[in-house]
DNA sequence: GCTGTATGTCGTCAGTTGACGAAATCGAAG
DNA sequence: CTTCGATTTCGTCAACTGACGACATACAGC
């Protein structure tokens, strides 16, 4: 399962990689190819096609391949290096940093000017539960996430420089049901760092019921934690946007 | 140009993304240009097509764009986005990871098995210089890199997780000049962490003039370091893959 | 209701890719 | 020098994409 994410997320470094490739895709699959020690009738057994397939693409003829090919290509490789135990894989993947599951991110955007975290707050409907003088502040933008998605999709450590990544901006979580997880990983995310790596604000949507150890948290690290009253997550990015576009 | 080099990266990142969806690509390739905010008449103007097309993709009608087709669309939206003050790509560029410059990576691998150090440096003809007995404990697996091309396109932060990130593995550097650098980010990356984050053993080759402190530096962290005599990166490359295949 | 604007649908045709197999080339091991 | 495997080159044809434009929907605001 995890191993699969990672898994993954280096399939789709292979790939971008090869379709961003100046104007040689083939030289870049040829690479990987290469790297994962296949040769190309091996490759080409694998995927059923004849190897002069595969040398066609490395060579350039074909100089645009369709990225259903580039996904054969690149699983292949993967399905055959996971059959021999997957030595190069995993090697690799410790090398290709994760991507964070882009679907968990529902919105993100420069303001552009610095912009009072207040007038964000007050748009949004919130009730502020700790430090309303800190909203006083500035930010320079904000990140909405799906929670969810967030906490099932990403590595602790990918939630952590999540977290602690967005200084001078605002976070904002929707389909939250406590608010108690996201907190401890703003928490975590301060520990070991001498300066205080966290959002300016931190924006709360669909809470149920609201774990008094979040706010505690949140007081604690003088954090301002706020609760918005709009129904849902997509009303919510409406008025996020609308909101940024004003600015 | 360091932008130049994020923006890079997210557009491999959203093209790997595109590539590897399930068996639609257009349903992604609309999330991206949703979350853009741009029309598709907008994009379709800017990439010089008509609209219909950027419909006809996103509805996939096309099932399997070429590789030409996604770099256009990830590049134009970048671009668009450039345009009017990069708000979004800035935005995005914090939460998607940067992917390590793949051709800075000569070969990687895992042995499966545990294998004494010595072995791996007596096959690549090493000197050891530092901390001999150290060579008796077990790698895993090897990381060897162009230490040049690390160095250029590579960011401090991927530096240390590149040589912090392999415990229990050989870090092998090619083209080192003096090999007082890669020391120095080894010796950084260890800065902050409770836990020892470094590489089990340091392989050095091509020293043309062998920086005194480079060993002074080895020294200090118990880190065994030593300088491969084989002539070319190539050679080395060739040797380490043989002697991996034999475990 | 009306009027945009944004998007979806579709027929069409030129141009490319996908794939094969046969033949040529290259390289290392005998 | 021969042999064997891996790779390259190339002609071919079916299948698909790239792109257009005309037309149909859908949904906001007046």
């Amino acid at each position: 399962m995890d191993a699969g994410e990672a898994l993954h997320r280096l399939a789709e470094a292979m790939a971008g990689e090869i379709c961003l490739a100046e104007n040689n895709p083939g030289a870049v699959m040829r690479r990987w190819r290469e790297r994962f020690r296949f040769s190309q009738k091996g490759l080409a057994k694998h995927l059923e096609v004849s190897p002069s397939v595969i040398s066609d693409y490395e060579s350039g003829r074909r100089k645009s391949p369709r990225v259903e090919t580039i996904r054969r290509f690149v699983e292949g490789l993967i399905e055959m290096d996971a059959a021999r135990g997957g030595q190069v894989a995993v090697a690799l993947e410790k090398l290709i940093a994760p991507e964070i599951a882009s679907d968990a991110i529902l919105d993100s955007r420069e303001f552009g000017v610095p912009v009072p975290a207040r007038l964000l707050v007050e748009k949004l409907e919130c009730k502020v539960l700790t430090h309303p003088r800190l909203l006083d502040r500035d930010i320079y933008g904000y990140t909405a996430l799906d929670s969810i998605k967030a906490i099932v999709a990403l590595t602790p450590q990918q939630l952590l420089r999540l977290y602690g990544g967005t200084t001078q901006r605002a976070a904002i979580l929707t389909n939250v049901s406590s608010g108690r997880s996201p907190m401890v990983a703003i928490k975590a995310s301060q520990i070991g760092t001498s300066i205080a790596m966290k959002p300016a604000v931190v924006i709360l949507q669909g809470v149920k019921e609201l774990d008094p150890l979040a706010v505690t948290i949140a007081d604690s690290i003088h954090l301002p934690l706020c609760v918005s009253e709009l129904e849902s997550a997509e009303e919510l990015i409406r008025v996020v946007r609308q909101f940024s576009s004003q600015m």
